[in-house]
DNA sequence: CAGCTACTTGAGACTGAGTCTCAACACATC
DNA sequence: GATGTGTTGAGACTCAGTCTCAAGTAGCTG
């Protein structure tokens, strides 16, 4: 099932309005893994330019209450966005040259984090766990790179369904 | 020692000029264990006004190319800053109520990292991993904020050395 | 110490990302 | 179709941070 059906039907189950601006602002953001509020701007308005900038941060800021998108500022320019419903809890490890960003999970990880917030007392409610390293095809090029060679390979990022 | 004294041979060293304006930006960032630029153009601003805000923003990310101050992407507002010299690697655990940040140590997160990079095959450069929840003090706030009593207590963050 | 060069500074314009305001519009319900 | 509430587009605004540039300063060299 595509990803933005779920997201409108438990909009709808919640009783907000799923007016047009609205859907278009969750399919284009259902169709990328990782993006930024600009990004999704532009995108938006490739589809439809009469939908304002202020809608699509309207929009996101709605989607962030409900809980179905998250934000992760990654150092290196303006926050990205995810959509994370239904998808299961994941941290994140980033290409610091391409900006490939792949997901992992480490339930090891989460336990010593319990530890960690037993021992100063606190309550946990939530965490980012980031890592910043170059992927394999980065490290080439790097090597490369005395000898002046080609340009950083891309990573398309859309999803396919 | 004091810690600025540290950073101030560490840049002559390097054959990095210390004007007066450095020297005072370097002194007040040394002073505090955690702020943002604004906060420490402020500070610097308290003791010479003439200093501009331009410098301040200079300075730091002089200090930063020469890994002396650390960049913290904390949900919630602007970096946070941090002077890292001569101190050992930690990460953090933030209240989200009162702004308290504890920092913390541990080698075993270290460890699983490094297996979750060689299974992607990734080279690791750096990471970040930040705890987010209540403190003790904001935990109890938070039950009797039903009953409406006192304001959330302050954490007074000036290094006292 | 005068002259030269390179670096640093203050002031303020500028930018990018995000927020706010408000009049116009759309929708749901009666 | 009248009414009330929520949503939208347009654009002004804010805030953090960057850039530009003329003026100032430091560190040589002779």
């Amino acid at each position: 099932m595509k990803r933005f059906v779920e997201v409108e039907q438990l909009l709808r189950g919640r009783g907000i309005r799923l007016t047009a601006q609205r859907q278009l602002v969750v399919r284009r953001a259902a169709a990328y893994l990782h993006f930024t509020a600009e990004e999704l701007v532009k995108n938006v308005q490739s589809f439809d330019a009469s939908v304002a900038r202020g809608t699509v941060y309207r929009t996101l800021a709605l989607l962030h209450r409900q809980g179905i998108v998250e934000k992760h500022d990654f150092r290196y320019g303006p926050p990205n966005y995810e959509v994370t419903l239904a998808k299961a809890h994941h941290d994140h490890l980033m290409c610091v040259q391409c900006g490939e960003i792949i997901e992992f999970q480490e339930p090891r990880v989460e336990r010593i984090q319990d530890d960690v917030v037993r021992r100063y007392g606190y309550q946990l409610l939530s965490h980012t766990h980031k890592l910043y390293g170059l992927c394999r095809a980065c490290q080439q090029v790097d090597r490369r790179q005395a000898r002046k060679l080609s340009p950083p390979h891309l990573h398309v990022e859309e999803v396919v369904a």
